[in-house]
DNA sequence: CGCGGTCTCTAACTTTCGATGGAGGCCGCT
DNA sequence: AGCGGCCTCCATCGAAAGTTAGAGACCGCG
């Protein structure tokens, strides 16, 4: 049975944790590193090439795209490998879009290095592996009714983390101030609070927004 | 002149950039990785023994002490080894109080591994490296004069961060609610600002107050 | 001891927010 | 076709927030 190995990419940006991840991978019997990607874009065109069984992708990358849209374009693919999120935070921010993009698992950096190897093994195998906070929030998403912002009001309460009066949001999005308000009211009510610093305080606590 | 070699402590809280950095610095000539510790407390303690010349250093450490605190206490004894700083992030909040806790260096961990080998040489000689975008902002601050706030400035930013009205933060601080007005009035002319949100997002920016 | 900085407070005034209660259009699902 | 989200817009009104222009008290430094 341990005839064909598992046949690995990393994608991260950081040299140093590519580095970590093939010394505490290539120690597994059955595990290869057959390629590296220091961008988003370079994982999405090496995972085409089709002699991939599992993508370990980090979130944050410098420039460029991030590895939930790579996550996605890679998943999209007939045939595609599985693609195992193995990063540093684990916000909703975070984690939610990943699942969506189709993760098979969702792993912290600071795991162990025999955890880290379970997951691949269990991920080369179609099934998921989550991080244990990562579990728990989901969940506390299915116990606590989600506070889902929809893609406007998330889009304006950003703009109000960012410093902008109503008007100055109206401006840039093209919409009335009565317009924005409307939303903001809307988001207050979700969030349960009533003023603009104490919306961006909770969704960033919530991490419904980026700090 | 190449007999010694430079005797290494790797300090971070994720196994897998230990590994990564004892795979990237194990393969240059003259460096040896003698202890890793994966909380600041133990890279204190360990630091201590004397055998070490270079300590590499995170800043964020899962739980406990964080990486500036023990790069003081180990800095702070006569006879210490250079401490380098090998960190994700690059914030004021972060650079500084590292820095002036006696580190040697500040490298982000995107830096390529040759980078990293040739700070390691440097910090043992007693000089110091600095990574680009560090280096970028240790000269914005000496261009452009300190924006510091009073200890009651930072204090009601903080509050107001939170998502406390005027009325409540006075109420917290024993403050009349146009005391609050008259030092936010001086937090926004100092960080060059017109309302509280605003003033939350860049104090964020600069470091000056936490997330 | 005077000077400067911090902290506190005041009062009147303008602007921005937030609450309230609608209303119409678009789109996807059934 | 009908229904339910979502997005857009409107007007009004009271409540916060921000502006301006002061003033007194404390404290450390030279």
């Amino acid at each position: 049975m341990t005839d064909t190995p598992i046949r690995l990419l990393l994608a991260d940006d950081h040299p140093v944790v590519r580095a970590g991840l093939r010394a505490v991978l290539e120690t597994e019997p059955g595990l290869v590193v057959v390629a590296e990607a220091a961008t988003a874009e370079d994982a999405v065109t090496r995972a085409a090439e089709g002699d991939i069984d599992v993508v370990l992708m980090d979130l944050q990358f410098g420039k460029g795209m991030g590895g939930a849209d790579a996550t996605a374009q890679i998943t999209a693919r007939p045939g595609a490998p599985r693609v195992l999120i193995v990063t540093t935070y684990d916000s909703d921010a975070d984690t939610l879009p990943a699942i969506e993009a189709g993760a098979t698992g969702y792993l912290l950096k600071d795991a162990p290095p025999e955890d880290l190897a379970a997951a691949v093994r269990t991920a080369a195998a179609g099934r998921t592996t989550l991080a244990p906070t990562v579990a728990d929030r989901l969940m506390n998403r299915l116990r606590t009714p989600a506070v889902t912002l929809t893609r406007r009001e998330t889009e304006v309460l950003a703009l109000v983390a960012g410093g902008l009066s109503n008007q100055a949001i109206g401006d840039r999005l093209h919409l009335t101030e009565g317009t924005v308000k409307s939303h903001l009211a809307r988001v207050y009510a979700k969030l349960g609070v009533d003023s603009r610093t104490a919306a961006v305080a909770t969704a960033t606590d919530l991490g419904l927004i980026r700090r």
